[in-house]
DNA sequence: TCTAGCTCTGTTTTT
DNA sequence: CAGAGCTAGA
């Protein structure tokens, strides 16, 4: 039963469905808070309802922290909350990513931590150009120092709050020589110097820096922790070690904070996410309250069952039963294609068939991959039938080269010592500076601390010998440079990069190419302009001022190609990668490449903690659909150049087969849909066993939990793969057992499953959650 | 200094 | 099968 919530006070036409769940999540506010929202259960209308609610009791927009992670993701809740308590409000809201909050703190305070006020961001890009610059001047092997996988060790470093200074005390540097690069600490150092030379941050520093500036000046984060008087995060799942610690430090004067997430949906470990700050939320603030959200309003029980029964092969996870009032639905169906190319030509004629005969329209349907390479076969398949499609994701805008190019006009023109900018444009539109000497002003620049651009403007003031020729063209370029740097604070930013465009001769060059590629970059640019103005007007309506460059360029350094259109007006298919659909929610769902060796990656099968995250990939991919699901599989896939033959993932046997279709014979027959069993309803907790009678397969709508009190729901989701009949007990342990495990503490046994030597029990323990436990191996002891 | 063409290499996900 | 990086030749 879900309750109607009216805002009084507020326009009285505003009113949110909340269940009783939900409610009370909105309404807790005295401490801090966990919401562990399952997939589909309303994650978003509960936090944006409880911004409402807070505004509601009094609290001033602009002392409302919102974190979220993707842009669009804040965007979407601004517009929500303003549908609520009007536009006026929602506009002072602090409300926007990690990285984009942070960067306008850091702007803000750039003295107290010695870094420059118009800083530049470096993206992933410039900080591999840096790093591959750096290897090669301290002579490493560069077989063995990779630059990516350099970088992945800065900013794993980094994300765990470690600069370079204190990089040689720990023990990285000990899985640095395991990893055959112990001199990374000094790359790093260099890095850093580097970085501080040129007055930039990269995406990790945005982190590290924040933390550093509130752990090393009281007053400062004093200032931050009155202005926050409450601070929400969305997805606390995906947050690092840093975002953890610098919330920590936020939150800890008044503990008002409130994290809203999934275990099951974290699925960016690569990116230092750690699911243990969901899992220890509880261990940071021991006063938090836990609100379960675990009505799923977005699938069918078919969906949802699956789901369930997938992710419940995961070890780590807080235990909830999911479930779905809605209707049954149809099972999830698996298809196996004969190959990659084939693949796609059943995705096409699904969604042929589908619109056609069933009245989807394009836009209910999203293709989703593990990898990106993987559209091009879905493109392919989708153009040749005629369906309007759209990646989403990809390359995003700001990383295509021409535009690239006129943001490093940009950084230098607001930043001299950017030196990635510098390098980048010193000689595009070509003019005559080459690689000497590029090589030289790099070197004299390193010698003696000063910018390439400085030495550039005097070479020989620097004792840099140049020939004459050489100097004019050094002098024409910088006095393009220093002519709109000086110009910079009553320029309007529009005309800023129309000019750049022109006077840096771009214009011309790529005019004067005629091809193809010229032409698109020209309609690049074009779309650039478009976007700088769209920038101003959102600028101008948000807080009625002009936009600065500065902001403009941290907008585009952090703004993804996810960010920009809002590509659901369309009639179009979307394709996209898992993990960028995650927070998206699709009719038509189909997952293509559900093989091993990609989904799961092959990286991810010898580790545990990876082939975990590996399935709550795929939970997030199956939980993005509403009516239908669809996985497919090839029996062979061009992969990097060559076939190879890859088997079905592991994952599709994990989902029971109640709810799938087309796996083994692809007979549906197979399933004998007379026979009851109950035993697939056995609870998970002894608590449950309360009611053993009566149960059926679907709760009814008006049987539902009364509150967020312990009473717990039917399971819908089975927990183990075969629907064997259960044993009474295995050697002198039944249910209701207690035992003792050597790591997991105390619990009681609720189930069992399977005979010697597969032999498996489920265990509630009192502090670990529940566990399936393999009887051979568990070194557990019956107490009385 | 520039560019065309060659070889090599690598391969997940992204704020 | 790309994309990056390198070499040779203009």
């Amino acid at each position: 039963m879900t309750v109607p919530v009216f805002f009084y006070g507020m326009d009285d036409m505003v009113q949110q469905e909340l269940n009783p769940a939900q409610q009370a999540a909105v309404m807790y506010n005295e401490g801090p808070s966990l919401v562990i929202a399952g997939a589909g259960s309303g994650k978003t209308r509960v936090l944006t309802c409880k911004i409402a609610y807070l505004l509601h009791l009094g609290l001033a927009p602009q002392s409302i922290l919102a974190l979220t992670f993707t842009n669009k993701a804040a965007r979407e809740m601004r517009t929500r909350i303003a549908d609520m308590v009007g536009k006026e409000q929602a506009r002072y809201l602090q409300m926007g990513t990690f990285h984009s909050i942070f960067a306008r703190i850091l702007r803000v305070e750039s003295d107290a931590i010695g870094l420059k006020h118009e800083y530049s961001i470096y993206d992933t890009s410039d900080s591999k150009s840096l790093v591959k610059k750096l290897i090669k001047e301290l002579a490493l092997d560069d077989t063995l120092y990779k630059p990516a996988a350099v970088l992945g060790r800065i900013s794993r470093a980094k994300n765990m709050l470690i600069d370079d200074r204190r990089y040689p005390e720990t023990d990285l540097i000990k899985e640095d020589y395991l990893l055959k690069m112990p001199r990374i600490k000094e790359i790093f150092a260099l890095y850093a110097e580097r970085m501080r030379e040129a007055g930039a941050i990269d995406f990790d520093d945005m982190l590290l820096l924040t933390y550093q500036l509130f752990s090393g000046h009281a007053e400062i984060l004093r200032k931050y922790q009155d202005l926050f008087q409450f601070i929400l995060v969305y997805e606390y799942q995906d947050t690092n070690h840093a975002q953890s610690q610098i919330i920590r430090l936020l939150a800890e004067k008044h503990h008002r904070v409130c994290v809203v997430g999934d275990d099951a949906q974290s699925i960016y470990s690569f990116r230092g996410a750690q699911i243990e700050n969901i899992l220890n939320f509880r261990k940071i603030y021991p006063e938090s309250r836990l609100f379960k959200l675990e009505q799923n309003y977005r699938s069918t029980q078919n969906i949802v069952g699956a789901a369930g029964s997938l992710i419940a092969k995961n070890r780590r996870q807080i235990p909830k039963q999911v479930f779905s009032t809605r209707e049954k639905g149809d099972p999830i169906r698996v298809t196996a294609a004969s190959s990659d190319f084939e693949e796609g030509c059943l995705v096409a004629r699904q969604i042929t068939r589908l619109h056609r005969d069933e009245g989807y329209d394009y836009r209910d349907f999203a293709v989703l991959y593990r990898t990106n390479s993987q559209s091009r076969m879905v493109e392919d398949a989708l153009r040749k039938s005629g369906i309007p499609y759209v990646i989403y994701g990809g390359v995003s805008f700001y990383q295509r080269k021409i535009v690239k190019d006129v943001v490093a006009y940009l950084r230098l023109i607001m930043n001299h010592s950017d030196e990635e900018a510098f390098k980048r444009i010193v000689n595009f539109p070509a003019r005559g500076i080459g690689a000497t000497t590029i090589d030289k002003l790099t070197d004299a620049a390193h010698r003696q601390g000063v910018p390439m651009y400085d030495i550039a403007c005097r070479p020989a003031a620097y004792g840099m010998s140049v020939n004459a020729g050489t100097q004019r063209k050094l002098e024409a370029f910088t006095t393009l440079i220093q002519e709109f740097t000086d110009q910079l604070p009553d320029y309007d930013v529009y005309d800023l990069v129309r000019d750049v465009v022109v006077k840096s001769t771009m214009q011309e060059f790529l005019q004067a190419e005629g091809t193809s590629d010229s032409e698109s970059e020209l309609q690049d640019i074009d779309e650039l302009l478009n976007m700088v103005h769209q920038f101003q007007e959102m600028r101008h309506e948000e807080d009625g001022g002009s936009a600065t460059l500065a902001e403009f360029l941290m907008d585009a350094a952090l703004l993804t190609d996810a960010d920009t259109d809002d590509a659901s007006a369309e009639s179009r298919v979307t394709l996209m990668t898992i993990h960028a659909a995650k927070g998206l929610e699709y009719k038509v769902i189909q997952v293509v490449g559900v093989e091993e060796d990609l989904l799961p990656s092959m990286h991810s099968i010898d580790r545990e903690e990876d082939l975990e995250e590996e399935r709550r990939l795929f939970y997030v991919a199956i939980t993005r659909a509403e009516q239908r699901c669809f996985l497919s599989y090839a029996k062979s896939r061009f992969r990097n150049g060559q076939s190879c033959y890859p088997s079905v993932s592991r994952f599709v046997d994990d989902i029971d087969a109640q709810f799938l279709v087309g796996r083994g014979d692809s007979e549906t027959s197979r399933v004998d849909f007379s026979r009851q069993d109950t035993s697939f309803f056995r609870s998970p907790s002894s608590a449950f066993r309360m009611q053993p009678h009566g149960l059926t397969a679907q709760p009814k709508p008006a049987s539902q939990p009364a509150a967020t009190g312990g009473r717990r729901l039917v399971r819908l989701a089975p927990r183990t793969q075969t629907p064997a009949p259960a044993p009474a007990s295995i050697g002198n342990l039944s249910v209701g057992t207690r035992v003792e495990h050597e790591r997991f503490g105390k619990g009681v046994v609720t189930a069992l499953d399977g005979t010697s030597p597969d032999a498996r029990i489920t265990v509630q323990f009192e502090n670990s959650g529940q566990r399936i436990l393999l009887l051979k191996f568990a070194k557990i002891k019956i107490i009385p």
